[in-house]
DNA sequence: AATATAATTTAACCATGGTTAAATTATACC
DNA sequence: GGTATAATTTAACCATGGTTAAATTATATT
């Protein structure tokens, strides 16, 4: 639409930018035109332009040809609708019963269009929440965002013994396929075998034994299992 | 914005737009270029604009001049966004503890942004309701909506012993101070006194007895109240 | 029937956020 | 250092949904 409903400040497109910088500058420090045009789905001109517009918004910095990075204002945007993304997609899953796979698009649309009155109530109902179904972390109202756990699974070598700490949360075949192996948050795994050129890693999970292609592995990130000490 | 995510076939514009002719059209039949601007909030050449965008589409039938109407295409998405919106106020209002004067302004957002899977998970999880905390009656799946219940409480006589079935959801002040009076939906009241030229009614709630407005009765539906009998 | 007034429509304009095609700039390689 | 290629930016265009001001039409009154 045209008209930005009551108090928003910025529209949906902007904040979506807003979001994709952020999240592509986690990996790579600056991001470039033609990543942003990718992640948004739109031409690297439409992506120019946005640039153009955030930067006389004092919400990027940019010189030309050479990329963008939030400011500190762009940064706060990004975290208050990542907050709101997790928050709604945690909300579905646990309130609602939605699958892992399916709170992103859901979330990706509600994000822009609750209120802050909304984000608190669901805030307190889920007892204030530290990650999403993802696993991936959830800023506090206060903004403040803890690192991404884990490295891809595709690092690790045979021998190790690994737990699930998050997934890549874009792609819901891959998702459902994970759900499918048993591959969820907290599971624990076993690399048995890793095929050279890219070939695919067999795992063993509980009793029963997978073997999954580089790139799923590429959605799941883990870190080494050291079995929990009880007091 | 002005792309239109997804599968969403038109624009938040375009559903206000048709969800307020349908329920101007309620009371009126049909529905001039000035009444609608006004419900919408915007100018008269704003509305003129988007009837003739809509009758292109379909949505509406006009004749020069002479008012607006549904067609049954438009009727059908007007149907679905007030479905939309009912719902997502119960929602708010079992779920997630929102006053009945906080609803509507939430709703008004995320009617447009919910999927037909969030409507149906609430639906369920609601128990299939047939009428929003402010009485308003919720069209089913299938878009049957039954008829709006109560007459104008400012229509009552001395003497009439009332229960209160609807109210307007519009004025969160107004639903605020009904609240404060201890008038919901439900609540059984006499009137008491009338005072001539359009003066205050007094009513007499429980053992307490106030007086108020004609305008704010009328945004109090109620019909004659007859004890309830027990089998 | 003519006319004043109010409602409606049209015209000209604007901002947002898209598109494709052309121009410009960076950079990798010989 | 010159040049081919790839990335980026600019230009020209479009649709949506607003605005205000001017033109048109309906209607109520004399
Ligand atoms: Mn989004
Ligand atoms: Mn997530
Ligand atoms: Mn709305
Ligand atoms: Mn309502």
């Amino acid at each position: 639409m045209v008209q930005d409903s009551s108090e928003r400040l910025f529209s949906q497109s902007v904040e979506d930018y807003v979001k994709s910088i952020y999240l592509l500058q986690q990996d790579s420090g600056s991001v470039t035109t033609s990543e942003l045009a990718k992640k948004m789905k739109t031409s690297p001109a439409a992506s120019t332009k946005m640039i153009k517009h955030l930067t006389e918004n004092r919400l990027t910095e940019h010189t030309r040809y050479h990329g963008v990075r939030l400011s500190p204002a762009g940064e706060k945007i990004a975290l208050e609708i990542i907050r709101h993304h997790r928050l709604i997609e945690l909300y579905l899953h646990q309130a609602l019963g939605y699958e892992w796979d399916e709170v992103d698009a859901e979330a990706e649309k509600l994000e822009h269009h609750i209120s802050e009155e909304f984000e608190a109530r669901i805030d307190k109902m889920l007892d204030y929440p530290l990650t999403d179904p993802h696993g991936d972390p959830i800023p506090t109202r206060e903004l403040e965002i803890a690192p991404r756990r884990g490295a891809p699974l595709d690092n690790s070598e045979p021998g190790d013994t690994l737990i699930i700490l998050r997934v890549r949360d874009s792609n819901p075949e891959a998702l459902r396929y994970l759900k499918h192996l048993e591959m969820r948050l907290g599971t624990i795994l076993k690399i048995i075998e890793k095929q050279p050129f890219n070939g695919p890693i067999t795992l063993k999970i509980g009793e029963k034994t997978h073997s999954i292609g580089r790139e799923l592995a590429g959605h799941v990130f883990v870190e080494r299992y050291v079995r929990e000490v009880v007091d």
